[in-house]
DNA sequence: GCGAATGAGGACCGCTACAGTCCTGTATGT
DNA sequence: ACATACAGGACTGTAGCGGTCCTCATTCGC
């Protein structure tokens, strides 16, 4: 029901993978082994990541990218925007001037509002160190067979 | 950075119209022209809402859609869900079988549910009755030139 | 009973936006 | 100098979405 492009989900397992390897830079070939994710992509991700100040590049023999702050200060919003890059939800009011010719009239504009700043915090207040940290919140893994359904 | 199709908000403005007309059966058409969407558009929204139980619709002359449960019965994850379908967010498990290769590996998982519990719960909070109601929770009518942002 | 109105349920199609690839610089370390 | 690795594009194929249309089933008014 709503979608996550799949960049954006790129970006925030590249991002956990690069925290767990510490202060070394990581290239980006090695870190597309270790995900198995395809290495253009990879790099076409990271760039992004890094040009949004997510990350710090250093190029030359053994370069690589680091974390630009603490995981802990680095939230998903922050992944999914740099990535994505900043799409509305409705796209009333997408880029500038207003594409949906309701404006005004429409009663359901402002609980839309309602809605993205509780979707919008609940992701803020998750940071990338949340991401690594405690499986350990979650139910059991499920059964081999059952099927999950992220949003119903 | 998150984007609700538009379909699925296509879903949410006739619902609230239908809301808004008593229970008067409302035509597709009626529907189209007081909106603004495009008939045949519209003629398809309404039809997968009934079919997921969250309209009544009454053939023949006079005909037209009737809300199945009072609006606050109703809520926005529903609508959503009926005309976008059940689509997860990371497409890790999409449908049947992990299409993502990681899967028991990626630390990422268990956050990614924790999110989506999050966003899920914050969208069933809000009811069909809720979106036709107070504006007035929300701030005052932005000025002619800003530009709000949705999801940042 | 007949015909108009209205919904049901598909088939169909163009187009955008996304995902993925590649190429040509530029910087850095050995 | 050279190998390595990032920067920043251009380019492309494709799936899914948004939109249209057509044919049937149903119901009501006359
Ligand atoms: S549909 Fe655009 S403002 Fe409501
Ligand atoms: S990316 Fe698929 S399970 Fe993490």
């Amino acid at each position: 029901m709503i979608r996550l492009s799949r960049l954006a989900d790129y970006g925030v397992v590249l991002m956990t993978h690069i925290a767990g390897d510490a202060e070394r830079p990581c290239a980006a070939h090695a870190v597309a082994a270790a995900t198995r994710i395809p290495e253009p992509t990879v790099s076409k991700v990271l760039k992004a990541l890094s040009r949004h100040g997510l990350l710090e590049s250093h190029r030359g023999v053994n370069g690589g990218y680091t974390l630009a702050r603490a995981p802990s200060e680095i939230s998903v919003t922050e992944i999914i925007a740099a990535v994505d890059g900043p799409i509305a939800m409705t796209e009333c009011l997408d880029a500038d001037g207003g594409a949906c010719s309701l404006e005004t009239f429409c009663p359901t504009r402002g609980s839309w509002l309602k809605i993205n700043n509780a979707i919008r915090q609940a992701l803020d207040e998750i940071s990338l160190a949340d991401m690594i940290a405690p499986t350990l919140l979650f139910p059991p893994p499920a059964a081999p067979g059952e099927r999950r359904r992220l949003i119903s």
